[in-house]
RNA sequence: GCCGAUGUAGCUCAGGGGUAGAGCGCUUCCUUGGUAAGGAAGAGGUCAUGGGUUCAAUUCCCAUCAUUGGCUCCA
């Protein structure tokens, strides 16, 4: 008998070679209905595979990770099996399951190209597969067998040839054999709903230099009715793509003339932009900013010393030539070399330090083709950008504030689902960056010391550091699931160094600063990319372009419908007319779409009243209100708003 | 940059080897109204651009540009 350990602690004793099958059975019916995968002492392993000692367990179901995880692991080997099938000769390279499904990358047999058009016959043969119930079955198998096996496929025989012997294992279900760790479902039973989603070109072990492959993305779920939800819930978020509300909005557009990736503010998004800049600058009067203004070009040698050049001059915006000889300006990439000029521009005491030097700079940066995204990735962009320079003593508690920061800023606009991600240099490979080991372990230190003091849950990343200095980065999720960054915060010893930066210290001789470079929004295209998605269009009161749209009921109110509008902006309330000619109901509909939060009626008697009927968008009358009534109404919400950050 | 898809009116999209369609929007007129679409008429397109095949190309083929799903990259 061995002693197996529920996650309650509780203790149950069963006969040696139990599986994990047999335990959720032994638990409950129910249990056993639902049980996908098992952790034994912290292995995932198949809930068929026998138990033979003492062991901790965990069983997965449904609604665990690590029960999606093999179901969706199952599936992508149940695809695997229908492009064996429907392409013979296809070369299978990795098929994981991801956060939504799962995907596998192959190479079709006999040179096929596989289309959207494919999708749903790749679909229909899994489902007939998936309905023969086949089992899956573990084996572990020797090193030289797993590679005479896979003789014929280059990229299993690649991952076989870095795995040790006597740790290899083939899952078979069907007529196919798969390289895996596992676990797998015990057979494709459970596999009722399928969706083959998309299709995308995937270098092998992502390394741009080698071939590319067929990724092939699925979903599949234990219920078909789940998967209808889960395709609605997709449509749903397709409707909050930033993309498709800036146009809907008369937020932004872009001009092939213009330029890829080159953003057009329309004057809506202006207006939404110019508050969101109004209310960082203010913040940063507190936090003991100075502005700064810098110009859009720099000589080349002004990168050339800042080392941006080096690397990334290849694949910049190409130099500007001037008529005078050997003159040779760049779109400037970066703001920093220029704010370091400025701190040169005159002796730095250590009484001056810290100086914050801040700036919404707008950089140009040739970003490949393929990259560009909405307002999301762009060629041409505005940094919040600010560059700190401290000495060495006041390194941390400079980078607490700007934490502190940008705290303020994701409260004020109700962002909680983000990723703070401290990004280290990658250790095995360290030429790729520059400045001194020394440097950089202070560096790095500074940045964990700091979010462990503000309670900050990150996630450490090797190898994700900038190539000066390493950072501390904050993501946040857009309506279809990609991580962008946001705000983010760097420390630099670099820059200091090549710009050769100094200040007297109290020992009457030259010390180096540090810098410390952030953005909290990281750049206002991004930013104002993920608010529009994060809030479907309805901007908080206090920053959205317009607050309030007076609608007259017939044109013979128009002329009190103006005298509204005006006295509300007078009163500094962003009010619109809407004094077309329609029905009143016509109006509410199209104001309510634009998404107004607030639709004042007017017809004769509010006109007689000096009132306006207000309508609160999404949730109908309100009622009616004089009209300087309604506009400390909205001034007292938006003071109210900003307050409460404050505290 | 790479692999796949897409490009038709301001927007969303249908169509298809023989001179181009819908809905919404826009303009004008009628209507003057009370909380999510009033009615009529009209304007608007080199079917992304450039080549090729064809008696004939918006439609088929090639290239380019742009958009798009991924991959790679991201100071």
């Amino acid at each position: 008998m061995i002693k197996i350990t529920l996650p309650d602690q509780s203790v149950r004793e069963y006969p040696e070679g139990i599986t994990g099958y047999e335990i959720a059975k032994d638990i409950s019916p129910r249990l056993a209905k639902e049980v996908l995968s098992i952790t034994v002492n912290d292995q995932l392993w198949d809930i068929t595979r026998p138990i033979t000692s003492d062991a901790n367990i965990n069983l997965h179901k449904w609604e665990d990770d690590e029960g999606k995880h093999a179901f969706w692991h199952s599936s992508a080997h149940l695809l695997a099996e229908a492009l064996q099938e429907l392409y013979p000769g296809t070369k299978f390279g990795i098929g994981p399951a991801i956060e939504n499904g799962f995907y596998y990358d192959v190479e079709p047999g006999n040179g096929a190209v596989i289309t959207e058009a494919d999708l749903p016959k790749i679909e229909k043969k899994m489902l007939e597969l998936a309905r023969q119930k086949n089992e899956y079955n573990r084996r572990e198998v020797p090193k030289n067998e797993a590679l005479s096996f896979f003789n014929h496929d280059p990229y299993k025989v690649e991952l076989i040839g870095e795995l040790e012997d006597g740790t290899i294992s083939f899952y078979q279900q069907g007529e196919f054999t798969d390289l895996c760790r596992g676990p797998h479902l015990p057979n494709t039973e459970p596999i009722k709903a399928i969706k083959v989603l998309s299709l995308a070109g995937a270098y092998w072990r992502g390394d741009e230099k080698r071939k590319q492959l067929t990724r092939i993305y699925g979903i599949t779920f234990p219920k078909q009715k789940m998967l209808e939800e889960y395709l609605i819930q997709l449509e749903e978020a397709q409707k909050r793509d930033h993309r498709k509300i800036g146009k809907e909005l008369d937020l932004f557009t872009f001009s092939q003339k213009v330029g890829q990736g080159l953003p057009l503010w329309m004057p809506k998004g202006a207006k939404l932009r110019e508050r969101l800049e109004t209310f960082l600058k203010k913040v940063q009067v507190k936090y003991g900013y100075e502005p700064v203004i810098t110009p859009h070009i720099g000589q080349k040698e002004l990168y050339i010393t800042s080392g941006h050049y080096a690397k990334y001059g290849a694949d910049s915006f190409q130099p500007i030539n001037t008529p005078a000889e050997g003159e040779e300006f760049l779109l400037k990439p970066m703001n920093c070399p220029h704010h370091c000029e400025i701190y040169k521009a005159r002796p730095r005491s250590y009484r001056d330090l810290p100086i914050r030097f801040a700036e919404f700079g707008t950089v140009y940066r040739y970003e490949q083709s393929g990259e560009l995204h909405g307002l999301t990735r762009v060629r041409g962009f505005t940094q919040d950008d600010a560059h700190i320079f401290c000495r060495p003593d006041q390194l941390k508690d400079e980078f607490k504030k700007v934490i502190d920061i940008i705290f303020y800023i994701f409260k004020a606009l109700d962002f909680k689902d983000y990723i703070a991600q401290i990004s280290l240099r990658d250790p095995e490979n360290t030429e790729k960056y520059i400045g001194s080991d020394e440097n950089w372990e202070k560096a790095e230190n500074a940045i964990i010391e700091a979010c462990s003091e503000r309670r900050l849950n990150t996630v450490i990343e090797k190898g994700e550091a900038a190539f000066y200095g390493p950072k501390l980065d904050f993501m946040v999720k857009d309506a279809l699931g990609r991580k962008w960054q946001l705000g983010t915060i760097q420390v630099d010893y670099n820059l200091p160094e090549r710009f050769e930066l100094e200040y007297i210290g109290q020992d009457n001789s030259a010390h180096r600063p540090i810098m410390i470079h952030r953005a909290p929004f990281g750049s206002m295209e991004r930013f104002v990319a993920v608010l529009i998605e994060h809030t479907a269009g309805k901007f908080p009161l206090w920053l959205t372009p317009e607050q309030a749209v007076v609608l007259p009921i017939s044109e013979k109110f128009n002329d009190y419908a103006k005298k509204v509008q005006k006295q509300l902006e007078n009163s500094e309330v962003r009010a619109i007319l809407d004094d077309r000619n329609e029905k009143i109901g016509r109006k509410i509909r199209d104001n309510e779409l634009k998404r107004i939060p607030y639709l004042l009626i007017v017809g004769e008697k509010e006109s007689e009243n000096g009132e306006v009927s207000v309508r609160k968008q999404g949730e109908g009358d309100q009622g009616t209100m004089k009209i300087d009534q309604f506009a400390s109404f909205i001034n007292d919400q938006v003071d109210q708003m900003l307050q409460e950050i404050d505290e």
